[in-house]
RNA sequence: GCAGCUGUAGCUUAAUUGGAUAGAGCAUUCGGCUACGAACCGAAAGGUUGCAGGUUCAAGUCCUGUCAGCUGCACCA
């Protein structure tokens, strides 16, 4: 439909003369919201001052110079607006042919190249339970990791572990105070946590204990082998425990550096600020000015230690040699708005130019409790394995109830748990604050993963049924003016419009925009299986309603993928 | 106090970036399984887009003010 749309501008920029540059109308021509007013729409109020004319004037004007082709159907003139009426024929054949011959790979968009975009997500801090706030930050960065791929560049998943830093030395204090009272081996994570959040407590009543616990992490820096190993241990257990999930979830990373593998790079960053003279001294630390009324961003600490900045920036420098990105995407809360902010500032004097460009923060809302911030201390932290424990038995449940000839129970009740749950965070936009709320997390109907997934278990199905095989489908023979209700136009039309979805849901780092897509798609499936029928008599009929369930199937399952979800053949 | 984000139907939300009658899902009421899978489809009802001004042919969208919630604001990450 894209080039029908520059058609348009082209055959409007001809019948007003040439006044008007090209991208001007281009940028103008709008897809309506009611499909009844057309599938393209050029508005005229703008041009009333120009031409000196009232809108309608001038849309009459323009229809009656307009020299169609034939892919517009018909042209009209409501209330100053220019209506476009595309030769919907020509669209089933064109996007349905292309989906054909595509196959999964429809939707990918070569724009990238195969240059590298480096996203930084998920990043637990070992020694603590993968915890619903993670869930978020994995599950966003996937996807716009997918996203960038299907345009053609080469993304590097970093999970930027925080494997180092002060709370160490208060884990470690934990541990060597309660360790006999646990079965650490049984549940390694909650037991690290409880130790951690018991010496925590300790040392906000107790300054000595506060300072063991700095001295710990002095010794781990310094190279302890006891510390070391003891370090070591936790971040073992702690991947261990990590991978389950990840494997559980599919997730993929490509490097599992974290802040420890930057503890020995961050003296170059040190170095070059200082020596661009702008590293300076306030209130004993060494800092970074930036704007008039800012903070300034702390390299150094008063007491000589790195900080988290520091570390930030190593990685950047790393990763610029390491990688050579054209993009590098951090997924994080939105807490981290002004800390990425001074970071990306600093980042300009010590990296290219072209690299400090495209340092980009992608910010998402938090999960609260109707009780308020989740908080490892109040004990009122949700954990992912819980969740999806819950959304699985949930979808096991149903799964009895429902097919009792199901092949594989228990994989397909994964798929479809899961599903739900990661489909539920990806559905809307990615910067508001999410309440948790348990009943909506676990529903199944309406617009939710399920539901997607139950579309396209009814798209192979029929498929399966009316024993559709693409091998034996000889395309010029179809005759997709067959294809004329409303229901299927609509749904062709929407399908075309992937390629566009997954680039502006890529270009805003917004996988909300491709899941509400699937919503659409799915809903206008459903709406056309209802009221058609595929398998019929007439053989010219079935063949061209099969290819438009098979590209519907093809849009569902690539979709899904994209945002990181299964999809099953039966549930 | 300063800065940023959010505010749309009872609840969860969308609106192609300034366009036509603000569009969905859940919940409620009603209708549809001897048609390819009812985790579905259809219909009804539900709106002063937080509030007040302004710009514009046109404002949920832009500007100003204001209210509410959240987040950040120097050595934690």
């Amino acid at each position: 439909m894209e080039e029908v749309k520059l058609k348009i501008a082209d055959m409007i920029k001809s019948a007003i003369n040439d006044e008007i540059a090209l991208e001007d109308i281009l940028s103008k021509i709008e897809v309506p919201k009611d499909k009844k007013n057309g599938d393209f729409a050029y508005p005229c109020f703008n041009l009333s001052k120009l031409l000196k004319k009232s809108p309608v004037d001038i849309a009459n004007d323009i229809k009656e110079n307009i020299k169609l082709d034939n892919n517009i159907k018909e042209i009209q003139v409501v209330n100053g607006y220019l209506n476009f009426y595309v030769n919907d024929t020509d669209i089933s054949k064109k996007v349905l042919t292309n989906i054909f011959n595509m196959k999964e790979k429809y939707g990918f968009q070569n724009i990238g190249k195969g240059q590298n975009v480096c996203v930084d997500y998920s990043s637990p801090n070992i020694a603590k339970p993968f915890h619903l706030g993670h869930f978020r930050t994995t599950i966003i960065g996937r996807a716009i990791s997918n996203l960038y791929k299907e345009l053609g560049y080469n993304t590097i998943s970093i999970n930027y572990l925080g494997d180092w830093g002060r709370q160490f030395g208060l884990v470690i204090e934990g541990y060597k105070r309660f360790k006999d009272e646990y079965d650490i081996s049984n549940d390694p994570l909650h037991s690290l946590a409880d130790m951690y959040v018991r010496a925590n407590k300790l040392a906000k009543e107790d300054e000595e204990v506060m300072n063991m616990a700095r001295e710990n992490f002095k010794k781990l820096e310094d190279g302890n082998e006891e510390y070391l190993k003891l370090w070591k241990y936790f971040r073992d257990v702690s991947l261990k425990e990590y991978y389950k999930l990840y494997d559980l979830l599919n997730c993929k990373f490509d490097s599992y550096n974290g802040e420890a593998y930057y503890n020995d790079k961050m003296q170059e960053v040190i170095d070059i600020l200082d020596k661009k003279g702008v590293l300076v001294e306030s209130r004993g630390a060494k800092v970074v000015m930036l704007g008039e009324n800012e903070p300034p961003c702390i390299i150094v600490t008063s007491i000589g230690s790195t900080i988290y900045a520091t570390r930030d920036l190593a990685a950047i420098l790393d990763r610029t040699r390491q990688y050579d990105y054209v993009k590098s995407i951090y997924v994080t809360s939105y807490e981290q708005i002004n800390h990425f902010k001074q970071v990306f500032e600093v980042a300009k004097y010590i990296v290219d130019e072209k690299y400090a460009k495209g340092l980009v923060h992608v910010p998402y809302g938090m999960v609260r409790l109707k009780t308020g911030k989740m908080s490892t201390r109040e004990g009122t932290v949700i954990y992912l394995q819980d969740l999806l424990n819950d959304a699985i038995k949930k979808a096991d449940n149903i799964l009895v109830e429902k097919n009792n000839k199901i092949h594989d129970r228990e994989n397909i009740a994964k798929q479809i748990g899961i599903g739900a749950l990661v489909f539920n965070d990806l559905k809307t936009s990615k910067i508001k604050d999410v309440v948790f709320d348990l009943d909506e997390i676990l529903r199944f109907d309406g617009e939710t993963g399920p539901y997607i997934q139950y579309t396209y278990v009814r798209t192979i199905s029929i498929l399966k049924k009316a024993g559709f095989n693409e091998k034996n489908i000889d395309i010029n023979s179809i005759d997709f003016s067959m294809l004329n209700t409303e229901d299927e136009v609509e749904l062709i039309k929407k399908l075309d419009s992937f390629s566009d979805v997954i680039k502006r849901a890529a270009n805003e780092y917004e996988p909300s925009i491709l899941a509400r897509y699937l919503i659409d798609v799915a809903s206008l499936f459903s709406r056309f299986y209802n009221n058609s029928q595929v398998i019929t008599n007439d053989i010219n009929l079935k063949n061209v309603r099969c290819l438009l369930v098979y590209a519907t199937s093809i849009v569902i399952k690539k979709g899904l993928a994209i945002l990181g979800i299964d999809t099953p053949n039966e549930m």
